[in-house]
DNA sequence: ATTTAAATTGTTATAATATAACACCATGTA
DNA sequence: TACATGGTGTTATATTATAACAATTTAAAT
């Protein structure tokens, strides 16, 4: 389904991080966390996230400026994403629902044109927050 | 259906010039153009973008770290917002239909929640673009 | 193998976006 | 009056992101 990419050592090590974190991990965090690796500045991590943003590896949460690992293999391709942010805790989660993605795929806006791609953060509260 | 709030000065005139102006506008070109009118600081600018949004007479576009008025009096509670980006010209839309809104704030996530808040932002061509 | 193009890296500097902290003022209300 | 709330003005600073340039690596294309 997706195209593999090699990682180079800088987008690897970066991507390794965000992978193991278990929350989104913001540019200037991951700046920190990389210098005793030698990423010593903040335009070598910017340019890992936009290439791992890029081929699906990541995606960014707009609304809070950081960055989480794809978990969802449907996504990669599309950039068609949706998370749940809870608005508490601010744990983030990936949503994968087929139904979802097809509304919206399949959603014609009032000139009758479709999106493939899109962005779509939902607000609440998580399970234990609630 | 939503209450009136008596905008403050900055308040007004903050909410006038995105009002009127036919692109979503970013806060530190809010805060050049209203210079003139004694506006002279990115905190007066951001204090009063705040209260906008929360009172929902306008919306952030989180992708763009800009802001537009709301036209759609139905999203000024909910805080539901969804929108059409054109990734060419950058025109902006905000999406007002009742059938995506109540999907939206019907869908259940795997976890059975349901979430009143959302922001959803599809990208494509506008029409002018295609 | 040699050349060429594309992508990545390293580096310094700077731009763009947003908030902290504090003093003061206006308005409503107990 | 006394108090609470929200808005203002100001300076300083934090956070997020990109420009510009030179060097290096990588992967074809000849
Ligand atoms: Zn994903
Ligand atoms: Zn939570
Ligand atoms: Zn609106
Ligand atoms: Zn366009």
């Amino acid at each position: 389904m997706h195209k593999e990419h090699t990682l180079t050592k800088n987008q690897q090590i970066i991507f390794d991080l965000i992978d193991k974190s278990p929350e989104p991990m913001k540019a200037y965090s991951i700046l920190f966390s990389v210098q005793k690796k030698g990423i010593k500045a903040p335009l070598q991590v910017y340019r890992a996230l936009d290439k791992l943003v890029e081929i699906g590896k990541i995606h960014k949460i707009e609304s809070r400026n950081a960055f989480i690992a794809c978990h969802n293999s449907s996504c990669q391709v599309s950039k068609a994403t949706a998370f749940s942010i809870c608005e508490i805790c601010e744990k983030i989660t990936e949503i994968s629902s087929a139904s979802l993605s097809k509304y919206l795929a399949n959603f014609k806006d009032k000139d009758g044109m479709k999106y493939s791609k899109y962005n779509l953060e939902f607000f609440g509260l998580c399970k234990k927050c609630r």
